[in-house]
DNA sequence: TTGAAAGCGTTACCAG
DNA sequence: CTGGTAACGCTTTCAA
């Protein structure tokens, strides 16, 4: 067992201690004197090994700890935390791997910077959240998957601290072209002749549930994600003449394959039934999937599926979708929080992604109705 | 957009400031008065909307942004948070769902007590992860299956401040009978007849590398959780006549599905092949399951299988394993910390546990060569 | 090189 | 009931 003594901070504290042996009398005469009374102690220069020990054993019998975190915070001015908001309860935000590989980046920066992260979830939009988000002892936020519409995001905000984003509120942001990445998946799904066409998306009805919805007005969601992706999609099929009140748009409970698969069935329980279901994320997407094999239909003969993010399982299931660098993402997210650029145009980063084609998209005439 | 606003937060900053204000002329002439200077606003307490919005906008201007969490942690000597410590990956730790199940218990009970979650993960036990342990701003931490060993947990004992366990170091423990649950898992093998058996666990190696390692004495692991998953079994064992040394015990690299299917590997590939397999978790134990998978080999017929913890994959895939409350463990893990009970009995809860005897496993004469 | 003191921004306490 | 002051424990600066 091997002890390991941190010999600058008991120095300091020895400093302190002898401070308050001074000042104690006109404080609180002799209480901190008796309590501490370092003055027994030698310079920690020479340091021998015994004397280190012995020292390490004095600390420890005063009662002294090791200088207060939250001290040196307040007078550092700097937290050494990063607060990471994310809206979905734990269980479910840890279960899509996306957020996971996002937050490993996070982690990774952190740690290089002496950095620890601070989970805030906000789980209702509530005075409990708002304190939470109020109360957190940290340098900055980083917004995981949060609408611009939370009242969190305002009190993020009023904290004066920088938040980094991933949609367009803010001055930090870290992303990627949306609205270019999911155009180009319907670019793909318009080459193979596709017409009939579903999309899956969560937080595009107001009361999270799960079925068909109307979105006459994509620019009016609230959601960044669900927004752009859906216009990318938009703008796809009509540049190709479809016009977006024919497409059939789905509303997922929440991002998970489960609520994934309860939206598909909205779509292909539906006769005619469409020839391809895209969602905007690969959980969603293989919920699809799930979907397609409990009605024993062929993922990219009888219905072509698209998904969003590539995580390992849609490489696994021969999904179609689109990459996005995770890891970076959260990466960049750590540096742009812990060393905002001076230059403005620095302060946004937008990272590239690929349209990956695999066996779950199909040309639409293979097996349709 | 409706703004939130804290009125007693405003009320505490005018006096504040309205201190300064008097203050300032000995401290810093004027800096203070001209950038705050309060005095034109009303007491909040006829607190009309009007004047709620007006106070609001004057903090707005004024670049107050609400009470500063460090200093009020430093003087309410409360933190408002929980440190998590945990020794693996972010994305391994949460890749696992008996971990994240855990911690959803655990962020349940904070959340109730506005307390946050600080992670802190303890990848190498280095200078690093020392400093980690040291500087974080918590009222406790609570220790996710970190082994006794670890110079980090030296440094969390050194804080003083309460420190939750799932092993036996420590005063505040929560945990379940480990050596009760795997007995009852062992007497279960022997009572189908199985002799030629294989273990497999992590942290039984020294250096985590994957393969069949030599235990002579289990009661020397350093890893808590192997240590008493493997003298459970073992007591079985010899209770039935069959000696510890005739066991096949095999190291994992880690707790993860891929780790278990590599190391099952070594025991499956041996000739006579073991009729049993078991493994210290439900991940590990899946991954055995894929070994067995790969192989042709029938769960529960050519080779029994058994995991611990009860994960929701261990029962789609028939898994016979031991169940264990994640939930309900991380929430007293939560209770524990922020409200340290008096009585030392009521420091230590052990929670029960049951063994779930599924497909996995079957007589030992079934289908064993 | 060593030591004293100021102050970070809050809350709690104690006079008036 | 209001308002002024001390103190939380550290770091930094300034003086000896």
């Amino acid at each position: 067992m091997e002890y390991c003594i941190d010999l600058e901070a008991l120095d300091r504290y020895r400093r302190a201690a002898g401070h308050e042996a001074h000042v104690a009398d006109r404080r609180r005469p002799g209480r901190r004197l008796a309590q501490h009374g370092f003055e027994c102690v030698q310079p920690a220069r020479p340091a021998l090994p015994e004397l280190r020990e012995k020292i390490f054993e004095a600390a420890r019998e005063l009662g002294y700890s090791g200088p207060n975190p939250t001290a040196r915070s307040l007078r550092s001015g700097r937290a050494g935390a990063i607060g990471v908001l994310f809206t979905t309860a734990l269980s479910i935000a840890f279960t899509d791997p996306y957020a996971v590989q996002f937050l490993r980046g996070l982690a990774e920066v952190a740690e290089d910077n002496r950095t620890s992260l601070l989970l805030v979830p906000l789980r209702d939009d509530d005075e409990g959240a708002l304190e939470a988000v109020r109360n957190a002892s940290v340098d900055g936020f980083v917004v995981y998957c949060v609408p611009g519409w939370y009242k969190a995001m305002e009190a993020a905000w009023a904290r004066g601290i920088p938040v980094v984003n991933s949609d367009h509120f803010g001055s930090l942001f870290v992303g990627i072209d949306e609205i270019a990445s999911t155009r180009a998946a319907g670019e793909h799904l318009m080459r193979l002749g596709h017409r009939r066409i579903a999309i899956v998306a969560d937080y595009i009805a107001p009361d999270r549930r799960t079925g068909e919805v109307r979105v006459p007005s994509v620019e009016g969601l609230g959601s960044y994600v669900s927004r752009e992706r859906l216009t990318g999609y938009r703008d796809a099929f009509a540049a190709a003449g479809l016009d977006w009140s024919e497409v059939i748009t789905i509303s997922a409970a929440g991002n998970s394959r489960e609520h994934g698969a309860a939206a598909a069935a909205h779509a292909l329980d539906r006769s005619p039934r469409p020839t391809a279901v895209v969602a905007t994320t690969d959980l969603l997407a293989l919920g699809v999937l799930d979907a397609l094999a409990a009605r024993d239909l062929r993922p990219g003969r009888d219905v072509s599926v698209i998904g969003f993010d590539d995580i390992p399982d849609a490489a696994q299931a021969h999904m179609t979708t689109v990459r996005q660098p995770a890891l970076d993402r959260g990466r960049i997210a750590g540096r742009l929080l812990l060393d905002p650029p001076d230059d403005p145009a620095d302060r946004r980063v937008i990272l590239p992604t690929e349209l990956v084609v695999r066996a779950s998209t199909g040309p639409a005439s293979a097996g349709s109705i």
